[in-house]
DNA sequence: GAAATAAAAGAGTAAAAACTCTTTTATTTT
DNA sequence: AAAATAAAAGAGTTTTTACTCTTTTATTTC
């Protein structure tokens, strides 16, 4: 569905923005722990997602990665279309070598509305919104 | 979505669908050609699934690769599973490292409903039942 | 200002996916 | 029986994805 960085990326940004509603910064050690996944690869993905503004960060101690009021406000699909681009919003689920109306491949119909239905998961809810249930105990990050 | 293997697969699969209908039994070249895929991939693809079971072939000259009429009652599930196993049917939409809803990641609910459109999707129809949109022009299996 | 902390940067490695090549075996046609 | 055809098998290569290590730079605390 989408790569195993796009994953981890998402992952860490919930993380990044539950701690970001009480104005704390947190390391790469940290955000690692919490989502289970290898420290140095965590680090290189958020390094790359913060040069693309999707997040910010500070170095020296009390530093670490956060995110501003700009940034929680951000979807799912932000992520992914900044981690592995938008094939899966846009590409054929046959793989031709591109989706249309024009030659369309035989689930196309069907695949069109799969696509609009992740789509709409990944854009109905801020990062944010994804706050309260996490706290609550309710979703998890890691198992 | 699913591997780039596993779009040739399903691709290769209904074209030789088609030709099995009459009959006729279908060389990798020609496959390759319809379908647009790497002739020696595909190759290999196919004696995989033919080891499998999910399609028959004979050697020598008129020979190829077709389908018995078990073989034509297959859904798109029955290949996906075959080349990529059941992660896209059961596993995690951020990765964990099982779904359930005991510990549920913060998109599991819109996801096992995703997945379930997906399933439906590749299930709810044999590779027979394209053939006539296939013949007809209406569906291309490339482009 | 020195020591400690934490990200940035860049090079490097490992594993998996995608793809190729060569040889062998089975079958059919002449 | 010989020649031709086509898949089977297996080893090999290339590319991409996943992941690691080392050095540098910025910031803060003492
Ligand atoms: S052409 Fe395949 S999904 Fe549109
Ligand atoms: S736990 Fe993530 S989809 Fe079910």
């Amino acid at each position: 569905m989408v790569s195993k960085t796009c994953e981890y990326a998402i992952r860490a940004m919930l993380f990044i923005a539950q701690k970001s509603k009480s104005d704390i910064k947190v390391g790469v050690k940290h955000i690692a722990k919490a989502i289970d996944s290898p420290e140095p690869f965590i680090a290189k993905i958020l390094q790359e997602l913060s040069r693309k503004g999707l997040l910010q960060s500070a170095k020296g101690p009390t530093g670490g990665f956060f995110l501003d009021n700009a940034g929680l406000k951000q979807n799912l699909a932000d992520i992914v279309v900044a981690v592995d681009g938008d094939k899966l919003f846009t590409g054929c689920g046959l793989g031709l070598k591109s989706c249309s109306e024009k030659k369309p491949c035989p689930i196309h119909d069907e695949f069109v509305a799969v696509r609009r239905q992740i789509k709409t998961m990944m854009k109905s809810a801020t990062l944010d919104d994804y706050n309260t249930s996490l706290e609550l105990g309710e979703k998890y990050l890691k198992r």
